[in-house]
RNA sequence: GGGCGGAUAGUUCAGCGGUAGAACACCUGCUUUACACGCAGGGGGUCGUAGGUUCGAACCCUGCUUCGCCCA
């Protein structure tokens, strides 16, 4: 005999406080979130999407870390070696500004600490702050190895980042040069084209005349449209389409660039589209992308006008000295006068803005570092082709696609002090640069020792890229790599697909040799309640841990598991999490049912003993278990959660549990009350089990309190389908049976009976030798106690009626009555059947005129035919007896 | 300009070829011996629009309207 010591003095309603905390503690000091390389069992690796370290956790990181924490528990449970790896990014530019925002309210910058104090303080800073993050997934419950816990910045993973940066440049594939990149005139840095968000703003067309220098022409003028009047004395031409009708007769004339001195040519170009603005456009090589490519092809000057800090330089002349903005209207103004300005035009047109501070991007020509990707997108591309990596859902496959077969070089020099610092040194004598993994102590060409280290710093994405790679020690030739790459899945938001996702399969595809994870799972961006996104400066943002203090992390992590489907965004509110608050609440009581009821010996289940409601739980629990576990399978965690939401709520509590308490009180017999005590027992087991890596904190509380604390929920085994428990055609007699007590219970409710009230009697009438009948034969004492009547009585049809004035309805073949004496008010009984009979009379009409369809019944499988002919023949015979009964009511 | 996704009950969403579902909100009753963080019952939708395919369409196809996102 098996004894557990249950506890049975549980609190009355659940409260997450010190659980939560409690159990995070016992699963870390036991090494549960251990990954081990063990070669007896399969595999399940996830690297986490490293949360920038100057970040807190929002909401976003909850509901990604709910998802992997799910996958990984489930996993662990199925018997896989799982490995969940931490860590955060050294978010270049981002953390960057914080250190520097913090001194500046002392007055010191950057430039006064110099380079190596102040990469000091931002470790400092790093020191204390950088592990609030960390802190904050481990109150959502992740089990995560925290041993393995890594940064971007870390030493290992810095060795991985020159490693790929030498080996990048030997192969050809890293190049410097001086081109046009999106600079933020604010963080004084290059930035990528994936760093520049677009929006629609408001400005101006300014219509500029050019005069024309040679006087053959007919026109003395040639008008220019730009929005950037600012930059007209960086212009070194003008530029026509070759087949211009308007001017081409124009080509190889010159103009004088208005508020200068210089002349310029009239070039033809195929870039030109004659159909926009003028039909010519100004070009500066120096100040637009478009015109740099022109620049390069006519072999034109570049003149810089305007500074990295977006300031008018010494070429600007009179303008020198001023913003951008200021020199905008400054020489719009001069024009104005000169007489040159012909017109200003209001447009909307897109404006490029820094992603990290919104300051407007200038494009800006300077000698940066590239990626030539390329070759890299198309081992990329490849490999999702190939079905080495898959896609859920797979239309995002669409999206990586297009980008990756239009890819474009990657500039991955940023001007900061923060990151990883390139690995090239200059010969101050030869001119030669040295790339190297090791810092060199002299020049590899002439051996001078007088070089200098590149300033610049990598792209904090660069890094990013090797993640799945670099935190399991490569390039060291380690175990981890050999057992855990490719990782199993990779889950994260569709907003760095580009960023990140894609720029990972290629590193890991260039330097692993294979695919850095099998699966990627991208969910959608979580949104208020009313689908907008969440901003500090909207004040509509849900801070994960306020809610994880008010309703705790399982009644969250329910919510966000529950809320999720795949390609939609997810409206997440507080009144939302507080419908699973509500769900702790209830599996809490349903337990604590279980355990008042429950003695400390472990009963077996006699099957002999058991009733249709037994086995109609049993057999449910077993197929949620099969079910479950296939949706998580398949990442559909949402189906999962919602499932088994509406399991614990509907079949266990309102129906299971009401239905086992005669049982339980004993007045069934002894043998019942054990075999019932036995199906707690194994239900309460598996569904705890199910719910585990949902809400693990509550159910691991709660096994304890079941006994079963010699194992940790966590450590237990996925539970497996038990066929003995499952009952062929139980859910469909439940629901017959379901359907009678619902009638019962609305003709209650119809006739405001209180519902403590017990009635004496209810009257089941329906032929005997059906399937209705032997089902509530068997099942009346459960009838009686669901629907508070003393006593069912079930009888023919045709029998004679002797119970008195009754309400009636029909639930399938099946007639319900409900005597309730004189007190029946017949004009609204009489109204309430005329209802019901039309009901029934308008689904046998929308049958019958389906059957009436000589195409319906020839070409509809049979069984939807046979389906639609059973419905008719039972509504009449519904409508049948409730006419009968609303005759009798009106003698 | 190219691409993707959404439009279903008051709200937020499931359903995705065979009789419209859930949660919240609303209404009516309830101190029913696990739970008022609860129980029982109820009202509420011509499934954006116009066509098409089909015996049958919320579901498949096409156009349109509209909202959102990504890329250029």
């Amino acid at each position: 005999m098996t004894t557990k010591k249950r506890n049975r003095n549980l609190d009355k309603s659940y409260s997450p406080d010190n659980i939560e905390q409690k159990w995070y503690a016992e699963w870390l000091e036991h090494g549960l979130f251990n990954a081990e390389i063990n070669p007896e069992a399969k595999a399940f690796s996830i690297v986490i999407p490293p949360p920038n370290v100057t970040g807190s956790l929002h909401v976003g990181h909850a509901f990604d870390h709910t998802f992997q924490d799910i996958m990984c528990r489930t996993k662990r449970m199925e018997g896989y070696s799982v490995l969940w790896l931490p860590g955060t990014d050294h978010a270049g530019i981002a953390t960057q500004n914080v250190v520097e925002k913090d001194l500046a309210k002392k007055g010191i910058s950057r430039y006064d600490l110099g380079r190596d104090e102040f990469v000091k303080r931002v470790w400092e800073w790093k020191k204390v702050y950088g592990s609030r993050i960390i802190e904050q997934m481990k109150r959502l419950g992740n089990s995560c190895d925290w041993r393995r816990e890594r940064f971007t910045l870390d030493e290992g993973l810095s060795k991985a980042v020159r490693t790929v940066f030498v080996r990048l440049y030997k192969k050809g594939l890293i190049y410097k040069g001086k081109y046009i990149v999106n600079w933020c005139p604010r963080c004084t840095t290059a930035i990528s084209d994936l760093e520049v968000e677009y929006d629609d703003k408001e400005g101006s067309f300014y219509y500029v005349q050019y005069p024309i220098v040679e006087t053959d022409t007919e026109e003395k003028y040639i008008l220019v449209a730009t929005t950037r009047p600012e930059t007209i004395i960086g212009d070194v031409a003008i530029a026509v389409h070759p087949r211009s009708e308007k001017y081409k007769h124009l080509i190889g004339k010159h103009v004088r660039v208005p508020l200068t001195d210089r002349i310029i040519p009239i070039i033809e170009d195929n870039m030109v589209d004659p159909e926009f603005g003028t039909g010519c456009v100004k070009i500066t090589p120096a100040h637009d992308p478009n015109d740099f490519l022109v620049g390069l092809n006519h072999n034109l000057e570049q003149i810089q006008v305007i500074d990295s800090r977006g300031i008018m330089n010494e070429n600007a002349g009179k303008y020198q000295g001023m913003t951008i903005e200021e020199a905008r209207k400054e020489s719009a103004k001069d024009l104005e006068t000169l007489g040159l300005l012909v017109k200003t035009e209001k447009i909307t047109h897109s404006v490029g803005h820094c992603q990290r501070c919104g300051t407007t991007v200038e494009p800006y020509l300077s000698e940066q570092w590239f990626v030539k990707t390329k070759p890299l997108a198309e081992a990329g591309v490849q490999a999702v082709k190939d079905g080495r990596i898959k896609w859920y859902p797979e239309q995002w496959e669409k999206t990586y696609f297009n980008w990756m077969e239009n890819i474009r070089d990657w500039c991955i020099s940023r001007q900061l002090w923060w990151g990883h610092r390139i690995p090239a040194w200059t010969c101050d004598d030869c001119g030669h640069v040295t790339v190297a993994e090791n810092d060199p102590s002299e020049c590899e060409h002439c051996h001078s020792t007088n070089i200098h280290q590149d300033n610049d710093v990598l792209d904090t994405w660069f890094s990013s890229g090797l993640w799945p790679f670099s935190t399991m020690g490569w390039p060291d030739d380690k175990p981890e790599l050999k057992y855990f790459y490719p990782t199993s899945l990779m889950v994260t938001g569709f907003d760095i697909i580009f960023f990140w996702v894609a720029r990972m399969i290629m590193m890991g595809l260039e330097f692993m040799g294979d695919v850095p994870f099998r699966d990627v799972y991208i969910h959608s961006l979580i949104r208020d309640e009313h689908g907008k996104k969440m901003s500090k400066t909207k004040g509509n943002v849900i801070d994960p841990l306020v809610m994880i203090d008010k309703y705790g992390a399982d009644a969250l992590r329910m919510t966000l598991a529950a809320l999720s489907v795949q390609g939609r965004d997810i409206l997440l509110s507080s009144t939302r999490i507080e419908t699973y608050r509500f769900f702790m609440n209830k599996l809490w009581n349903a337990s604590r049912f279980a355990l008042m009821n429950l003695d400390d010996e472990v009963h077996y289940i006699d099957v002999n003993q058991l009733h249709l409601h037994d086995k109609f739980i049993l057999t449910r629990t077993q197929e949620m278990c099969k079910r479950v576990r296939e949706l998580i399978d398949s990442y559909d965690i949402g189906t999962a959660a919602r499932g088994l939401y509406d399991f614990v709520w509907g079949d266990l509590c309102d129906w299971y549990l009401e239905m086992s308490k005669p049982a339980l009180k004993g007045d069934e017999g002894d043998a019942r009350r054990t075999t019932t005590m036995g199906v707690l027992e194994e239900v309460f087991t598996k569904t705890l089990q199910m719910l585990h890596p949902f809400i693990p904190f509550i159910t691991e509380e709660l096994w304890n309190a079941f006994g079963y604390g010699d194992e940790f929920i966590m450590r237990s085994s996925w539970p497996s389908p038990n066929n003995e428990y499952m009952f062929n055609g139980v859910n469909e007699d439940m629901k017959v049976l379901q359907d009678i007590v619902r009638s019962l219970r609305n003709l209650r409710a119809e006739a405001h009976v209180p519902p403590q009230q017990w009635l004496n009697r209810s009257v089941i009438r329906v032929h005997s030798d059906t399937e209705t009948s032997r089902i509530i034969k068997a099942s009346l004492n459960q009838i009686c106690n669901l629907c508070r009547v003393h006593e069912v009585i079930l009888e023919e049809p045709s029998s004679e009626w002797s119970y008195g004035p009754s309400l009636s309805s029909v639930s399938g073949d099946a007639e319900v009555k409900l005597p309730v004496g004189d007190v029946l008010d017949v004009p609204k009984e009489i109204t309430r059947l005329e209802g019901e009979i039309a009901a029934i009379e308008k689904t046998i009409a929308s049958s019958q005129m389906r059957l009436n369809k000589p195409e319906f019944v020839s070409k509809a499988p049979a069984e939807v035919v046979e389906k639609e002919r059973s419905k008719v023949e039972e509504g009449r015979a519904q409508s049948e007896r409730l006419k009968a009964n609303l005759e009798s009511l009106s003698k």
